[in-house]
DNA sequence: GCGGGCATGTAAACGGTTACATGATTCA
DNA sequence: TGAATCATGTAACCGTTTACATGCCCGC
């Protein structure tokens, strides 16, 4: 259901097209919860079933199609539901940390390029947050300054907060990632040194 | 190819049940890489007739079954390519950020729930890391030990300090988790307190 | 005799990935 | 005229979740 609550999410913002809502998710939100177009588009359309949303119809020149998707009653109720129920936490399933266990079984070069490639992974999401809490507090976030013409001057401050609040949360974790691995790349290099020792 | 790649790597410490590894599972590697029954004896079925591994059958009494199940040359091959290969990234999929970002949408109780259990689900997450860490240590884990028992004196260090290394990534992560939720009920207060300020 | 742990699965549904597929508009 | 971008999907597959299903063995 998350996928529907972060469409919801959006689609609050303002009326969007499916296309458009993709892009978002190929970007910043995206980078919270991925979906890529296909999950969308029949997403959508199964949302609009269920009455959460309303499609407006755009022809576009001769053939072409465009549906611009609005929130209704009930998918606003639906968010709000969303919002205020418990939270499922899926079981971790990590498998850095899963290969991390067993490190011993792999070629010490393949040991450096696991870890340096845990560090060049978390350091672009590290990037992505980092610029969107800047974006965020320059007031130059697009969706969040769409967001803040709608809404009540005593709930912007709080609006603001609590994306900057999330970001952080992300970018905690990322920062947390590229620590651990750079301490394995240290172990690693300890461990090889001590080995050439023992058996030379 | 994770679930594989992880029962593998049990199987490696010694021969096992489809029954013995579900144990684990849904012990300490379960908590790196989560895998229910349901998903445990059809998988095995699978790399049997992939020749991964073999079953011994045992029978148990008069009707009852029992399929121990051993490493191949094939399987040993597979899991040391798993480890020297690279790995594959899942995007990010978080609910609990996703909602994060919109909690001005929430009612306050339901924002401190959510803080709140976000807290308990992570510290009950680190207590099983930290007693990973410190039976470690102690050397008193069972499979590690089993493992030991097989390896050569020289690498004994090796294995030892990379599953501690794991599980402190995950501890880690789980402690950045918590800090970042106290934050947030820290920052929630504020917010509430501004707000009753600014409208009496 | 009964409860708990041992032992094995099947089936349906759901969510996500990957690949495939098409065509229109706009601007250089 | 051709490339980029707008715009919309379908289909097959795979992995995961949830629920269902069965029955033996051992110790109290």
């Amino acid at each position: 259901m998350s996928l529907r609550s972060a469409l919801l999410a959006l689609l609050r913002i303002g009326p969007m097209s499916g296309y458009e809502l993709q892009k978002q998710f190929s970007q910043s939100v995206g980078h919270v919860w991925h979906a890529p177009d296909s999950q969308i588009y029949p997403e959508l359309r199964k949302m609009a079933t269920e009455e959460l949303i309303v499609a407006e119809e755009q022809t576009r020149g001769s053939a072409g199609m465009r549906r611009v998707y609005h929130v209704t009653e009930a998918g606003e109720q639906a968010f709000i539901d969303w919002m205020n129920g418990p939270l499922k936490y899926q079981r971790t399933r990590d498998a850095a940390h899963l290969r991390a266990a067993y490190l011993e079984s792999a070629d010490q070069a393949s040991v450096y390029a696991f870890l340096n490639e845990h560090i060049s992974h978390w350091e672009s999401e590290l990037q992505v947050w980092e610029d969107e809490i800047a974006t965020i507090e320059a007031l130059e976030s697009p969706m969040l300054n769409r967001r803040l013409a709608v809404t009540a001057d005593a709930d912007r401050e709080v609006t603001i907060a609590y994306k900057k609040f999330a970001y952080e949360g992300l970018a905690a974790r990322a920062r947390s990632e590229i620590e651990w691995a750079q301490r394995g790349l240290q172990l690693s290099k300890r461990l090889e040194r001590t080995a050439a020792e023992t058996s030379p």
